[in-house]
RNA sequence: GGGUGUUUAACUCAGUUGGUUUAGAGUGUUACCUUGACAGGGUAGAAGUCACUGGUUCGAAUCCAGUAACACCCACCA
């Protein structure tokens, strides 16, 4: 059967995978082995994968599949986020197109309808994870809303609270009218949009005079408790103490005095509504203002709003320039661009409202989890760069406002008792909150009636901060094996968008629920970007299909050529040109194999010393290669690692070690050649299995024959490194160049290639491996000779070393003097420079003396170069 | 407005505590080769005022200051 001259992924793909699976390859339990553990940044469980997903996930396989080979007890802990604003939002989307909205449902029918959904579409991301090879322990797979985990997250919340980290506050939040939920700050999205400034007159009380304020919200006119005027503005010292008429709502409110209105803005004059914006908010609070909120939850006006209640804000905001314009109140209009707040889930424009919501203090769990950072003992950020930026944000923590308007989620475990909302207690089940409300409220009579849930869910992110600890169950039960085993777990890969959201409240929910971290290294990736520099999403519409990449090139050239350009940190403009070249790579392993594939063993022959050569200097490289890749890893410099190793395949691998033992066509190989080639082949194959898990396992399993489940690659042991001689790549590297010379000359002469020739060395100790230069540069032979050189041919110069090549033919002295001249001029520009270094006396007396020595011998290696050329322009002529 | 980065070949990037032959890689590009692993290949070559301006130093792509462009994060002016 004839092996076909390309590789083909999809013949061998979902072929290992499961092989892998079968074997158990995947699995993890605690035994006597160093673990080796990631925790995966759970997707969204309805989510389908992007390209950030595959670079993300991608690296981390890397890592675990080498770790595995390292003999780890390698555990990587898959599965999803239950996403409560993304989620809820996409099934009231398609609850939306059935006809009827959530306020038409109950509660447990809406979260039926969500369960439906998430069956539907969960998981669908985790499929897709396999299909690029991702080696997760599938039987650990864990959802945030599963039992087990809704009950860590309960448990959390209870321990935070009885610490007197939870508290019930009034916030302005930022609320999203559409989902009708509040949002977190890092939910908004603040989006620049052309609107107008109007500029409105305010009657002043007991007076004809009028003063003029600007706003961009008028509907929010209604709840406007005060003029705020800067106590510096000489225009309006008239003003001090006076009050003013409220257009329409005709209430007469207080001319304040406060040195954060800005006296160059609009009028320099500030309407007041605490209500409705965060520094109207401050600014009421300060001056004992009172709060009118205008707003309903769904975005129209309430009762305060007076005629205009039940219609839309911005509906409410044309009629009311409108009436007021009438009114003769409206001075002028002007063109604005603001930057609004909308939703990152629904685009709705955000409103500021007060409301209730519940709190969790950061400032005292902030404190551990800054420090082990900054320190970078117990958690190391990689690159270091984003220490900064995590240190100023840790520095000015604000508590965390942890619930959320929503259904799908983990119901807060508050039950109020009564109408007041300040009685209640917290308890994981209504049996439990009815038994201490009974002891807190005093009254025995209380029944399970009584007792009122609270409304809320809590944010996604107060489960997913919990993730390290809850995947063991280390929440529930603190002091089981797996937790105990597992945890703090190892490398954490992640993009940096989400530093402060996820990784830095993990760090926090280490220490605070197991007082340890949680990882210690932080890999943070860079964004995944089109080649415009955009960043790729799935709205913009710029992402490539993850999957159709697969389809075409297969799984392990995309994750070569995701991982080809991806340093750590920096982002990674993504071009599928990348994919294509690491499909060349999978096709030239594949060929190298098939090359091997093809020989035919001769056990007679004997290896000649060319092979033998070539294999010492493999060796080498391979060693030398090995402890670079190792470093690159150890330094997280994954994609130099894979540029190694790509280098060490294509160049030394098949360029050199295969091009020289190869039998001539017709022509066998030795045995033992044949059996070095296979061996050092499987060492490459293991340092290939990280970043191209499926080719590297099929040939594997091809040139090993008969290999039992136990002996597959992906549990193979990593290559120990071993010494390496100095001396023997630096010949390596002569021999290297010595062909290229070789080889550059026939064609400048435009002789054949399979032109023959005769080399002529007159130094017998500064040649390196004859025989592979024989072989390779077709040469008949090299002689080694003192003999003066009196007849036609070439001189060719490597390093200090000077080869002459007899031939019958006459070389062009002329265009050959021209070009030496040129080389002299430049080696002469060259010397000069060294020259005046060494004899600068300040140079000589503080540069160290290493660097002085090596100046020297750059000189005089410069100088032997010099005269070498000038030799050969004398015989030229 | 505050902060953090980036700027090196046509493109994407390295350049590891300032000295390692007047800067490296991969890709692309140019010329030539190619029935004996691979045209998704081979061989050889060309290609850079290290953003700009100053400074420190015997010595700067590397350190410092300033300028410019770009990117991202945070805060948001009615």
């Amino acid at each position: 059967m004839s092996i076909p001259t390309k590789f083909i992924p999809s013949e061998v793909e979902e072929k290992w995978y499961n092989y892998w699976l079968e074997n158990n390859f995947f699995k993890s339990t605690p035994d006597s082995r160093k673990p080796y553990t990631i925790v995966i940044p759970p997707p969204n469980v309805t989510g389908v994968l992007h390209m950030g997903h595959m670079l993300n996930n991608s690296l981390q396989d890397i890592l675990i599949r080498r770790a595995r080979m390292k003999g780890y007890n390698a555990c990587w802990v898959p599965g999803t986020d239950h996403a409560s604003i993304a989620t809820e939002a996409k099934v009231v989307e398609k609850l939306k197109k059935k006809g009827f909205s959530k306020n038409d449902l109950t509660r447990e029918e809406f979260l039926k309808h969500a369960w439906e959904w998430t069956d539907e579409f969960g998981g669908v991301i985790l499929e897709q994870l396999k299909k690029i090879g991702c080696s997760c322990d599938w039987d650990r797979t864990k959802f945030t809303l599963d039992p087990e985990m809704s009950e860590s997250v309960i448990n959390g919340f209870i321990d935070l609270h009885n610490r007197g980290l939870i508290y019930r506050g009034y916030r302005m939040v930022n609320w999203d009218p559409q989902a009708q939920t509040t949002l977190s700050d890092e939910e908004v999205i603040y989006k620049e949009k052309p609107g107008s400034l109007y500029y409105i007159s305010y009657k002043i009380d007991d007076s004809d005079d009028s003063v003029v304020v600007a706003t961009t919200r008028p509907e929010t006119i209604l709840g406007d408790t005060a003029i705020c005027i800067n106590p510096k503005d000489k225009r309006y010292k008239h003003l001090h103490g006076k009050k003013v008429i409220v257009p329409i709502a005709k209430r007469s409110i207080p001319i304040i005095l406060d040195e954060y209105v800005d006296v160059e803005f609009g009028t320099g004059c500030l309407k007041v509504t605490p209500a409705h914006d965060p520094n109207d908010k401050m600014l009421g609070e300060k001056h004992k203002l009172d709060f009118i909120d205008v707003l309903n939850p769904n975005g129209t006006l309430n009762s305060k709003g007076l005629h205009y209640e039940g219609k839309d804000r911005f509906i409410v905001r044309k009629s009311i320039i409108k009436e007021i314009d009438n009114l003769g109140q409206l001075v002028k209009k002007e063109n604005h661009i603001s930057k609004v707040g909308t939703s990152e889930r629904t685009s709705a424009i955000i409103e500021p409202r007060i409301s209730e919501q519940w709190f969790l203090k950061m400032k005292s769990l902030a404190e551990p989890a800054k420090l082990s950072v900054l320190k970078s003992e117990e958690v190391q950020l990689i690159p270091e760069k984003f220490k900064k930026t995590y240190s100023h944000w840790m520095e000015n923590i604000t508590d965390w406002n942890i619930s959320r308007q929503l259904w799908w989620g983990h119901r807060i475990p508050v039950y109020y008792y009564g109408k007041k909302s300040s009685n209640y207690v917290v308890a994981e089940s209504i049996e439990k909150a009815l038994e201490l409300a009974k002891i807190k409220f005093k009254n025995n009579e209380i029944s399970v009636s009584d007792l009122n849930q609270d409304d809320d869910v809590l944010d996604t992110w107060f489960s997913s901060w919990l993730w390290p600890i809850s995947v063991f169950n280390g929440i529930n039960e603190p002091d089981n094996d797996e937790i105990n085993y597992y945890y703090p777990t190892q490398d954490l890969v992640t993009g940096p968008d989400i530093l402060f959201f996820w990784v830095a409240r993990m760090i926090m929910a280490g220490y605070a629920f197991r007082g340890n971290f949680p990882f210690s290294k932080v890999y943070l990736t860079g964004i995944v970007r089109d080649k415009k520099g955009k960043k790729m999403s799935k709205q913009l519409g710029n992402s490539p299909d993850a999957l159709a990449l697969i389809d075409e090139h297969g799984a392990d050239a995309v994750r070569v050529g995701l991982m080809l350009s991806s340093a750590a940190g920096n982002d990674l403009l993504f071009d599928e040109k990348l994919c294509i070249q690491g499909k060349n790579f999978a096709n030239k392993i594949w060929n190298a194999y098939r090359l091997i594939d093809s020989w035919n063993i001769d056990s007679k022959i004997k290896q000649p010393s060319s092979s033998i050569d070539a294999l010492i200097c493999f060796e080498n490289t391979f060693n030398k290669d090995l402890e670079s890749i190792n470093d690159h890893f150890d330094k997280y410099r994954i994609s130099d690692a894979l540029m190694t190793a790509y280098k060490l395949v294509w160049d030394d691998f098949c360029s050199w070690l295969l091009e020289t033992v190869k039998p001539d066509y017709g022509s066998s190989i030795d045995i033992i050649t044949f059996d070095q080639i296979k061996l050092q082949f499987q060492n490459i194959l293991k340092l290939i299995h990280p970043f191209m898990p499926f080719i590297s396992e099929e040939i594997w399993h091809i040139i090993k024959v008969r290999s039992k489940p136990e002996e597959s690659l992906i549990v193979s042991p990593w290559p120990k490194t071993k010494k390496y001689d100095k001396s023997i790549l630096e010949s390596y590297e002569t021999m290297k160049q010595t062909i290229g010379a070789l080889r550059k000359f026939r064609k400048e002469n435009d002789l054949p290639q399979k032109f023959k020739l005769n080399l002529l060395c007159h130094n017998k100790n500064s040649i390196v491996f004859p025989e592979i230069i024989s072989r390779l540069g077709q040469l008949e032979k090299i002689e080694f000779s003192d003999k003066k050189i009196n007849q036609n041919g070439g001189v060719l110069n490597v390093g200090t070393n000077e080869f002459f090549i007899p031939l019958d033919i006459k070389i062009d002295f002329e265009k050959e003097s021209i070009k030496i001249n040129e080389e002299i001029k430049y080696l002469e520009k060259f010397r000069l420079s060294i020259n005046k270094k060494l004899s600068n006396p300040s140079f000589v007396e503080n540069a160290p003396n290493k660097i002085i020595e090596f100046e020297k011998k750059k000189l005089s290696d410069t100088e032997q170069k010099i005269k070498n050329l000038k030799s050969r322009l004398k015989k030229s002529v």
